[in-house]
DNA sequence: CATAAAATACGGGAATACCCCTATTGTAGC
DNA sequence: GCTACAATAGGGGTATTCCCGTATTTTATG
């Protein structure tokens, strides 16, 4: 745990900027390198043998995100310790990452200083971390309970599709995904599919409470 | 346009002192200060002849916000620039921002180093300015022009009231109701309401593209 | 003050959503 | 291996939405 050198994979110059600065201060970081695209971050981990990564997961383009670049650099360097940091957690993410992705921490960029070393200090002794304010969020998404068919019926339905057409799609009767929006429905406590979609996303965009309270309109 | 004293007002740390060690580049500016709360921000007003604020709208408190400092900050000191930051644009909040609290400008936080330049260049020259990502918004929403009663019904129509049930609250015809969600639908070219809804929250929360488009659920 | 746009209101019919119910099959946890 | 629960499928009735009209009043904007 000592003479870490630390790459951080983000678009954004600024945070990325701030990140650096403050991870120089720790003793136990050697160096600090940038990439601001995936390109970058390839040449990088040729040039210098990282050991841990800071990665966002959205970038500007849509050619690859943080999802694609984790799982080439695991694949590429399966001992360099990725930590994801992210603005909204999610459920489907969280679990997309450490599954999929073999990452080894998710953090909320929020987060201050000690949380990033706290971070840094967890996954170089090999083990998984995801900070407290994800695991909270991560807890109430686990409560709902929203199954795969579910998950499936919401996606469609949000789309447009009416419940015939999502039948189709799924390959099942449309009296089953009435079903499904049934319990939804009953999960969330709402009245119809319309609350419905407007209490899903209101949770899946970061819980941003009553946001369209404030809303004025010319 | 030298010696500027610049202050950045925003609580994530990483995120300012990012921007400080971007803006201690440039030749005009003499000094920049961080405060991460409204009674730093205070403090150093008092102590310092700030120039020029960065200013970033969401606090972790729900004590304040940025356009609580923002209005406080003008009646205080009406010549201090005060630059906006911001994640996602909406138009609301830049009526508010500019109409309400006499802001200088609405910047995009995912931007780089010219444009803060450029920000800080124009506001100086005592020129009102809305970068490019933002005045494209801006556009869009402008070009969809809802209207104050479809804003009202659209926003009923989220708390899961039907179409009778808005109609009531709102002392018109539910025929009325129809036929505004009937206009809606035409103006966001969607098939039905919970289309409409899923368009307007993904619009509202940021424009995050088909962010459902890459959930998978367990 | 004229003209456009928004807000108001209503009708009718087809499509869809909603709500109660039962019932079978597969599968994950104890 | 038992037990829950998810996923499947369906009946039948009522409520609501959606889509096509038309038409009057109010409010902005030039």
């Amino acid at each position: 745990m000592k003479n870490l050198k630390v790459l951080i994979v983000e678009d954004s110059v600024i945070f990325s900027e701030g990140l650096r600065l403050i991870l120089e201060q720790h003793a136990s970081i050697n160096k600090v390198y940038l990439a601001h695209n995936f390109n970058d971050t390839l040449d990088i981990l040729i040039a210098a043998s990282i050991d841990v990564i800071f990665l966002d997961l959205n970038f500007e383009t849509s050619d690859y995100d943080g999802f694609i670049i984790a799982k080439k650099i695991k694949e590429l360097y399966s001992d360099i310790k990725i930590i994801v940091l992210t603005q909204h957690a999610r459920i489907y993410i969280y679990e997309k990452l450490f599954n999929e992705c073999k990452v080894d921490a998710y953090l909320d960029k929020q987060l201050g200083a000690e949380d990033m070393f706290f971070a840094i200090e967890q996954v170089i002794n090999n083990e998984k971390y995801v900070d407290r304010n994800i695991s909270e969020i991560l807890e109430i998404e686990q409560w709902l309970k929203i199954s795969k068919r579910e998950g499936e019926v919401i996606l469609l339905l949000m789309d447009g599709l009416v419940q015939k057409e999502i039948a189709f799609k799924l390959n099942i009767s449309p009296k089953t995904v009435e079903k499904h929006i049934f319990n939804l429905m009953k999960k969330f406590k709402v009245k119809n599919s319309v609350e419905l979609i407007t209490k899903y996303m209101r949770y899946i965009n970061g819980n941003r409470e009553n946001l369209a309270g404030e809303i004025s309109f010319p």
